[in-house]
DNA sequence: TTTAGGG
DNA sequence: CCCTAAA
């Protein structure tokens, strides 16, 4: 080792034998995650759980105040049975600490604006614009039999509602403030007015009714023996990806509503409910299982997302026949249905009341004098993810991993479908108007859907090749169940699917590796904890928009096995930091070695990105500061970029020097 | 697989 | 970020 006082104390020059680092690279390699702590549950193949994204979007590019956290509630009645610890688990996508921005819902108190229970407010609901001279109250609703969705008393602006008034398992959950849900068995919200939206048959998700539950404190087998997936992401997009408001609060100390800093704006919150189901889980199963050990944590969940195909998404739907839009629908009932009775009885009541409240939220749209159109997207079903980790891997990775999936699927892999009338409108020039979607009367068979991108559409499906994939014909179906209510924001017209910019937000995960290197559980822990109890009262609550959910998740066939393009994921200051001092010791040219010196635990991070970073990172340094887009990053730490990269490119020119000059003196 | 570069 | 040629 010989250390060069030139220009930085901590340089190291003795680039190792290429051979020889690999080998002990490897090596540390294996040691680490040999060394993996052990986790003190089991999380055993897949993340089973509800994924609940709340608060700002993840899409948001300051994705820096969100963190992963992870709940698990023991289940005592369910204690002797082996699937015990695997239910209950929930993931929650969360604010951290006080950024929340949110205010549970934004209803606004026009009249005309009809919300359902536990609806979700989008866009422009929060926008400024629509937001003048509203107010977004905390009032009280409540939901009574048969009665899911809005009434006059609905027009009230509330942050909380009632659901089944009768029950002796009562379940409130406070969404917000003083916001409560309190439902109870199924039948509390079932409602026959609407059958005949479900005469489809019923999906696999309508099967799981009956053994998916609500995971309420009062409740004691909340999610069934099944692994669940529930996740309520919020999006959002923005001009500037800026915060938003509309989510769902989950903590009651957050009082302090945000309102969307744009007029226009365009959100929409996700959300996905329980879509585990037995079959699923035993066939799915086995792919979560680790091939090599050495192949553990950090590798599976280093490919995870993108090209290792490890993360899939797909329909749980079996998508038998008859197009089954139910997985949506469907699937907050399930919570519903304390019930575990009848199947047929079960799902038909979840139908009912999936429908019913359905149908009556896309009569809460209305068509505003000024000629917008205006609805309200209560929710979006996000499609499936199954999440394959190492039962020893930490929760910290657990949480990244769970992040990842989410925000790969929400950042590069869908955009917006429109359906209506049972057709999916692909003109994206034509107007609402044109379309029809104008009229009020018409607007129940209005319908979004999330599609996977085209361009990277296929999707690893499971190990055998297992399909998941969720025929288009299906959405078809789906129309009526998903009027998906919500405010239009203008943008709107012009075309759907620029709701989903692809720069999406910059879903840093890297607060989540950081926070996770500085094994502290700081911040996001934090706000984790402050948030559980508040997250698990959101559960019902998302599962309440579940049953107004109107959106299909659905999934091209087929498509090309084009390889899905990473999502963008802007480094951090402090990423930036890191790898700065990692070359500064290093030096460039050990990309390998940076990567494991600074970025171990950024799975996300390849030596390519590092390298490219630095690249960049000289290329910033040299421009004016004017030109530099992105977040700024520190002139400190770009005047050490170029230091380092003067005192590098020094030090390689004088090695290849030295090269050339011991060659020649061999000849 | 890692580097190094171009795109 | 992606893609590749080289090593």
């Amino acid at each position: 080792m010989v250390r060069l006082d030139y220009g930085f104390n901590g340089y190291q020059v003795p680039p190792i034998p290429r051979a020889t680092r690999s080998a002990r690279g490897r090596g540390n390699i294996r040691k680490k995650s040999d060394s993996n702590e052990m986790c003190a549950f089991d999380l055993l193949t897949t993340v089973a759980g509800k994924l609940l994204l709340e608060g700002k979007s993840t899409l948001n590019s300051s994705g820096k105040d969100r963190s992963v956290v992870v709940k698990y509630t023991a289940d005592p009645v369910k204690e002797d049975e082996d699937t015990s610890l695997k239910e209950n688990k929930g993931f929650f996508i969360s604010p951290i600490v006080s950024e929340a921005p949110v205010v549970n819902h934004c209803l606004s108190k026009s009249t005309d604006t009809l919300s359902g229970p536990a609806s979700v407010i989008t866009s422009s609901d929060c926008s400024e614009k629509l937001s003048s001279g509203e107010r977004f109250v905390n009032g009280e609703s409540k939901v009574e039999n048969g009665n899911c969705s809005t009434k006059a008393e609905q027009e009230a602006d509330f942050s909380s509602c009632t659901l089944g008034a009768d029950s002796k398992k009562q379940m409130k959950i406070d969404l917000s403030n003083d916001a409560k849900i309190s439902t109870n068995k199924r039948d509390a919200i079932c409602s026959s007015e609407f059958p005949d939206l479900w005469d489809r048959k019923p999906s696999m998700l309508v099967a799981l009714d009956n053994t998916v539950k609500l995971s309420l404190s009062t409740d004691p087998d909340p999610f069934g023996s099944f692994p669940v997936i529930r996740n309520d992401v919020q999006l959002a997009n923005k001009d500037d990806d800026e915060k938003s408001c509309g989510s769902i609060q989950p903590s009651p100390r957050n009082k302090a509503f945000r309102p969307a800093p744009r007029v226009g704006d365009w959100r929409m919150r996700m959300l996905r409910d329980d879509e585990g189901h037995v079959n699923v889980d035993s066939e799915t199963r086995h792919v979560y299982q680790n091939r090599k050990n050495g192949y553990t944590a950090e590798r599976s969940q280093r490919d995870f997302p993108i090209k290792k195909r490890k993360l899939y998404y797909c329909n749980s739907f079996s998508n038998s026949d008859g197009g089954s839009s139910d997985g949506i629908s469907s699937s907050p009932t399930k919570d519903l249905n304390r019930d575990t009775s009848g199947y047929s009885l079960a799902s038909s009541g979840a139908r009912a009341a999936a429908a019913t409240s359905i149908s009556k939220g896309a009569r809460a749209s209305f068509r505003s004098s000024d000629s917008h159109v205006k609805l309200k997207i209560k929710s979006f079903r996000v499609p499936e993810l199954f999440v394959e980790i190492p039962e020893n891997s930490t929760i910290g990775s657990l949480k990244r991993t769970v992040m990842e999936a989410v925000t790969a699927i929400l950042g590069s892999s869908l955009h917006i479908g429109v359906v209506f009338q049972g057709k999916k409108v692909r003109d994206d020039s034509k107007t609402l108007f044109q379309a029809g979607i104008s009229h009020d009367d018409k607007l129940d068979a209005l319908g979004f859907t999330l599609e996977p991108n085209p361009s990277r559409a296929s999707q690893p499906l499971g190990p055998e090749g297992r399909s998941c994939v969720l025929p288009c014909e299906t959405c078809q179906p789906l129309t009526r169940c998903s009027p998906a209510p919500a405010v239009i924001p203008n943008g709107i017209q012009r075309g759907t699917y620029n709701v989903f910019p692809d720069h999406h937000p910059g879903t840093n995960l890297s607060n989540f590796i950081e926070s996770d290197h500085d094994s502290a559980p700081s911040s996001p822990d934090a706000s984790l904890e402050r948030n559980t109890a508040d997250s698990r009262a959101l559960v019902p609550v998302a599962a309440m928009d579940a049953v107004a959910l109107a959106v299909v998740p659905m999934r091209k066939p087929k498509r090309s096995e084009t390889a899905q393009r990473r999502i963008r994921r802007p480094f951090s200051v402090s990423e930036v930091e890191a790898l700065v001092q990692a070359v500064e010791k290093l030096g460039t040219g050990r990309w390998r070695d940076v990567k494991m010196r600074a970025f171990d635990i950024a799975k996300h991070r390849t030596c390519v990105d590092l390298k490219d970073k630095w690249k960049t990172l000289v290329h910033t340094a040299r421009i004016s500061p004017q030109q530099r887009r992105g977040e700024p990053v520190p002139q400190e730490l770009l005047d050490r970029v170029l230091i380092a990269h003067a005192y590098w490119s020094q030090q390689q020119a004088r090695q290849q020097m030295k090269h050339q000059s011991e060659t020649r003196l061999l000849l």
